[in-house]
DNA sequence: CTGAATCCCTGCCGATACTG
DNA sequence: CAGTATCGGCAGGGATTCAG
């Protein structure tokens, strides 16, 4: 009897989790959204250290094309993950920082580490 | 000093996190590759409340065609998650189960659940 | 009942070149 | 320095049809 509270990770009781088809509304499918694309966990690892201009983040990442950064930027940017920032002078720079939002994806990738990690 | 701590989630000090491209060994594109794809998710869901035919599968959502249903369940049970087993008779019949790797997704769903479904 | 085969369409992403 | 514009290849996924 007690395996249930044991076994079932059990989603939320929420009229969102009995969707027939992919929602956009899903919180799930939010969570996936934010993340999808390649390279973007990578983007998201390296704010995750701190904020970083574009060119920071080009040459923390040397295989990325400045359009599929700028695309991935712009991307997180309109999820609420991260914000820019443009610093005043010349020549221009921008800085990139995860907001409270992007912070909080950490445990969540923690989680896909940890069961990406474990073995089989 | 003690918001280190608090505001850290602390990705894994493991060589894998510091690849400078997406790599199919990194535990969180693992993670990641077996959520891939649309639907995959919500065929997941189906089968944490208990093992299911194909045809239940189908008849839980309706507007998955055989062809992806088909295609998300091998790629379920080539990612370790989920297992086909024949049963004897006719009409031939088909269980397909989550694994205990499977069903250890459940956590790693209500990550990204929690994620999405916060307010922002 | 449980799929596989085929076709086609769309969107992603990489490469390259160009701009304020 | 920080992007945008454009193009093309390729894979994902939907509809339909066929098979064991």
């Amino acid at each position: 009897m007690a395996n249930q509270t044991v076994i079932r990770p059990g989603l939320p009781d929420d009229p969102r989790a009995a969707v027939a088809a992919p929602e956009p509304g899903c919180p799930v499918e939010i969570a996936l959204a934010a993340l999808r694309g390649r390279w973007t966990t990578l983007v998201i690892r390296e704010l995750l250290n701190g904020g970083r201009s574009f060119s920071d983040l080009r040459e923390a990442l040397p295989d990325l094309s400045d359009k599929v950064l700028s695309d991935r930027l712009a991307g997180l940017v309109a999820a609420g993950v991260a914000e820019r920032h443009r610093l005043p002078g010349r020549p221009v720079r921008t800085r990139y920082a995860l907001t409270p939002r992007g912070r909080d994806l950490g445990p969540v990738l923690q989680a896909l580490w940890d069961w990406g990690a474990a073995q089989q």
